[in-house]
DNA sequence: TCTGGGGTCCTAGGACCC
DNA sequence: TCTGGGGTCCTAGGACCC
């Protein structure tokens, strides 16, 4: 099995689950499986966009993010099912159980999405072989359909997986690039949208081998650090791992609401403000995270969005506390007319285990006394915890 | 038919320090 | 007197993705 795989380099897999809350509602229910169905909420409370549809729909023009009302004026006799998180959630989990056991390098992309490191895996067979077999065991254990692409980087990975779906499986070599992606426009590239499809389209980049071949300067003059990563990715250059540790950290952890009706009473804010807190303090709890810096984005009713954040002197988890900080900015910064949507998110969350940072002065000195002379020191302390751990005035 | 909710990463300006 | 250069942290917003 080993001519199978390359001498150096990976083997990458992207799994994608195919119209996934679609797929998961279908399993549960198979009588919809002959019908299409839409996945979206109920447009009384603001909600009604597709948020996912299956194949039946799709093929007939039916994408994400479209309006409900205009998703119906298409498919009329559509299902239409209100979106239920919990369970696709609890699927997702047990599909990614199931992958974590082909390989344990495994990075979830989404709930939907996960990149598998095969490189590893010559045992179980030609990655081919591997890739068939999670589709038919995807299928049998869990009645959710897949579609996977071969590829040495996580890039041409994913832009694989996209190209047949459903139940696809593509293989995208390094030297298929040229032949594969450069005709396509650069709009199809992973990581590139209208705004930045449109920007490059003024400067004469149309397609992704146009980006390819264009002058490094110039993409970063257009784009920056994205831009130069990008015209490496569409050359089929990309170094990213996998990266297992990727699933268990969290960098933001936030709750918003559009309202069925705007709101303007403070009163009535506040409510809303407890709410979000208390959704986002539990949060924060079961992934034992902990933030100082609270964000909270307010939407008026012409869609402009403001997020403001306030960065506190200690860490801060429980819903008392991300109320008053909340609240706090919120009228501080409110404008004083109608409100849609209002959000709070606890940013540069980091794990409750993992703080040194909460390392007293104490534990310091000791460390300290271990090494010197002192001028040292603080070069050796910060080569022991890293340069946060040195803040101002912490010898005073 | 007005446009959900959850994220990540990047940029750019200002404050502040040495 | 009129003006350097490097670095970090904080804040606000933009782009992108599912």
């Amino acid at each position: 099995m080993e001519g199978f795989y390359p001498k150096n380099g990976r083997v990458i897999l992207h799994i994608d689950a195919n119209a996934f809350f679609a797929s998961v509602e279908m399993a549960e229910n198979p009588a919809l499986k002959n019908k299409p169905v839409i996945i979206a909420g109920n447009p009384e409370e603001r909600k009604g966009i597709v948020v996912a549809a299956n194949y039946l729909c799709k093929d007939k023009g039916i994408y994400t993010t479209m309006a409900l009302g205009e998703a119906l004026k298409l498919v009329p006799e559509a299902v239409v099912i209100k979106p239920n998180h919990a369970i696709y959630k609890e699927y997702s989990k047990r599909i990614f159980a199931y992958l974590a056991e082909v390989s344990p390098l495994i990075e979830y992309a989404s709930i939907d999405e996960a990149y598998l490191d095969i490189t590893e895996c010559a045992h179980l067979g030609s990655p081919i072989d591997i890739a068939m077999k999670i589709q038919q065991e995807t299928v049998k254990r869990f009645d959710i359909p897949i579609s996977i692409g071969i590829a040495p980087n996580k890039f041409l990975a994913k832009m694989a997986s996209d190209m047949q779906k459903p139940l696809g499986l593509t293989v995208l070599r390094k030297r298929d690039v040229e032949r594969v992606l450069w005709n396509k426009p650069v709009l199809d590239a992973h990581g590139i949208g209208e705004k930045t499809a449109a920007k490059l389209q003024a400067h004469g980049i149309l397609t992704m081998g146009d980006l390819a071949k264009a002058d490094v300067k110039k993409v970063q003059s257009i784009m920056g650090v994205r831009g130069v990563r990008m015209r490496d990715r569409v050359n089929g250059i990309d170094d990213r791992p996998v990266d297992p540790e990727a699933n268990t950290s969290y960098k933001s952890i936030g709750n918003s609401a559009t309202f069925p009706k705007n709101i303007i009473e403070p009163a009535s804010i506040r409510v809303k403000l407890r709410m979000l807190s208390r959704a986002v303090s539990e949060r924060m709890k079961q992934k034992k995270a902990v933030s100082r810096t609270i964000q909270v984005m307010i939407r008026y009713d012409d869609f402009k969005t403001i997020t403001r954040s306030q960065t506190l002197q200690r860490d801060i988890q429980e819903e008392a506390d991300l109320f008053a900080a909340a609240e706090t900015l919120f009228f501080k910064h409110w404008n004083g007319e109608p409100v849609r949507l209002l959000g709070i998110t606890a940013q540069n969350a980091v794990d409750k285990r993992m703080q040194t940072t909460q390392m007293d002065l104490f534990s310091f000195q000791e460390e300290a006394d271990k090494l010197e002379p002192l001028f040292t020191t603080v070069e050796a302390l910060k080569r022991k915890f890293g340069d946060s751990i040195i803040k101002k005035g912490w010898m005073e």
